[in-house]
RNA sequence: CGGAGAGUAGUGUAACGGCCAACAUUCCCGCUUUGGGAGCGGGCGACUCCGGGUUCGAAUCCCGGCUCUCCGACCA
């Protein structure tokens, strides 16, 4: 895409009231804007991002059996009074609305309820089961208090899948599928080293839940890591019977702050026994169906990206969620530098690559190096007088800081093979 | 929900209770310029968050509201 038909805009300096990272430095690279607290829009160049972001999820869940569906956000209050979770003093974050009528809705915090509901219509027999439905939808949370710019809204995208089991052995090997899956997903958008299965508690139904945290400074949980086990204890189940269950000893772990980057939870059959969702097995005997959920935050996690991969000059995307593969860059407008950088534009794309190309004529030269470095696309290349006189073009790789010369086809293959 | 702080052009800042609310940047026009946020000239843009009050006079002081941020509690 051409830069000079990109309506955003970069800033130098990032709105006061914004503290985090993230959101500063987001906000300044014009990939989001704040709506109001807690609340923010995805312009183009963050849309890119968090698509892929999302489609690295939709990957890993397709392969472990997930189908994606789209639940609504209005919710029946009728469907939460089964669970007694309707009440705002069960549960204080519901954001709830009227219809003309008078009746009563919510904007859905979560959807095992609803799901759970419309899955009677579809499971009746053990031949029906399993089944692993999962979304990627706005939640809305009526929170006290917005933080950390993207990282906490009070209206969130989440992907959240459901499983929907025999019993529990089938139920615990596929959260075992999950939690791999889960792994790979965080590998995948370049979070797998500082990101830990973390115990956390796990609510009525199972002694403990796992959770995904990422180490970072601004994180707002506190994990304990053991990083030759490559496991963590949430602070919140963090005691003497933890570890001896976990068979983890206090020397081994080091105190750290982190961002939960995802969840997942067994159910067991609150659900399902709420709402009458069992099944008739082989020998015709009626069970409840053992549930699961499990989530990630993809906004979330495009924040926590940031916060971890940007430096003083901006962000530094990893490949895998950039908004586009390669930044090139036109310094000047004679028609050599012009032939060399529309050329090179054509060949970029034509071999496949998403290009995001500054032929912006009243921008500097210092404007698009800036620009470039804020926006953060991993590999930027610079067509230039000088360039277009050597024949060849300048390949700069945004993480490393390297900087080499190379012809059109050494520059292919070398982003090709990094 | 407890505590603290802040609201002034799109953005970042300034202005003793007293001249036309200033500066930078963004934006527009012209010229010049293209390897690290370039230069010169001109221009647009603010009922100083809202509502009251004190005062000869309020961006400035007081009261109420709204919004934002931070710390804490809570949470994907």
């Amino acid at each position: 895409m051409r830069q000079s038909e990109l309506f955003t805009k970069t800033r130098k300096e990032a709105p006061k009231d914004e503290v985090a990272k993230n959101a500063k430095l987001l906000i300044r690279a014009g990939f989001v804007h704040k709506e109001m607290a807690g609340v923010y829009s995805y312009l183009p160049l963050g849309l890119r991002v968090l698509k892929k972001i999302n489609n690295i999820i939709r990957r890993e869940m397709d392969a472990i059996g997930g189908q994606e569906l789209f639940l609504t956000a209005l919710q029946d209050k009728s469907v939460w009074e089964k669970t007694n979770r309707w009440d705002d003093s069960v549960v204080d974050n519901w954001f709830k609305t009227k219809l003309k009528n008078g009746s009563e809705l919510g904007l859905g915090f979560t959807h095992e309820e609803p799901l759970t509901k419309l899955m009677k219509e579809h499971i009746s027999s053990f031949r029906d089961l399993p089944a692993y439905p999962y979304q990627i939808q706005t939640k809305f949370r009526n929170e006290i208090r917005a933080k950390s710019g993207i990282m906490r809204g009070r209206e969130f995208l989440m992907k959240d899948l459901y499983s929907f089991s025999k019993d529990e052995n089938e139920h615990n090997s596929f959260y075992e599928k999950a939690k791999g899956a889960y792994g790979k997903i965080f590998a995948s958008v370049g979070l797998g080293d500082m990101t830990y299965i973390t115990f956390a508690s796990g609510g009525s139904f199972s002694k403990y839940s796992h959770e995904f945290q990422t180490i970072c400074e601004a994180g707002e949980d506190i994990i304990f890591v053991s990083e030759e086990k490559k496991i963590a204890v949430n602070k919140e189940v963090y005691d003497d019977k933890t570890l001896e269950d976990l068979g983890l000893k206090k020397e081994e772990l080091k105190e750290e702050k982190a961002i939960e980057v995802g969840n997942i939870f067994s159910l067991g059959t609150r659900f399902s026994e709420a709402f009458n969702l069992d099944y008739t097995d082989e020998n015709g005997e009626k069970n409840p169906v053992v549930m699961g959920s499990y989530g990630i935050g993809p906004g979330r996690l495009m924040g926590a990206i940031v916060e971890i991969f940007s430096d003083e000059k901006g962000i530094v995307w990893p490949e895998s969620v950039a908004p586009f593969g390669v930044h090139l860059l036109r310094l000047g407008g004679d028609s050599e530098v012009m032939s060399q950088a529309d050329g090179v534009y054509a060949d970029l794309q034509n071999a496949g690559m998403e290009v995001l190309y500054d032929d912006r004529e009243g921008a500097s030269a210092g404007e698009k190096f800036a620009d470039s470095d804020l926006i953060g696309i991993p590999w930027r290349v610079v067509a230039s007088a000088k360039t277009a006189a050597a024949g060849k073009l300048e390949l700069k790789n945004r993480k490393t800081g390297e900087v080499k010369m190379a012809d059109k086809k050494e520059l292919l293959e070398e982003i090709a093979n990094y």
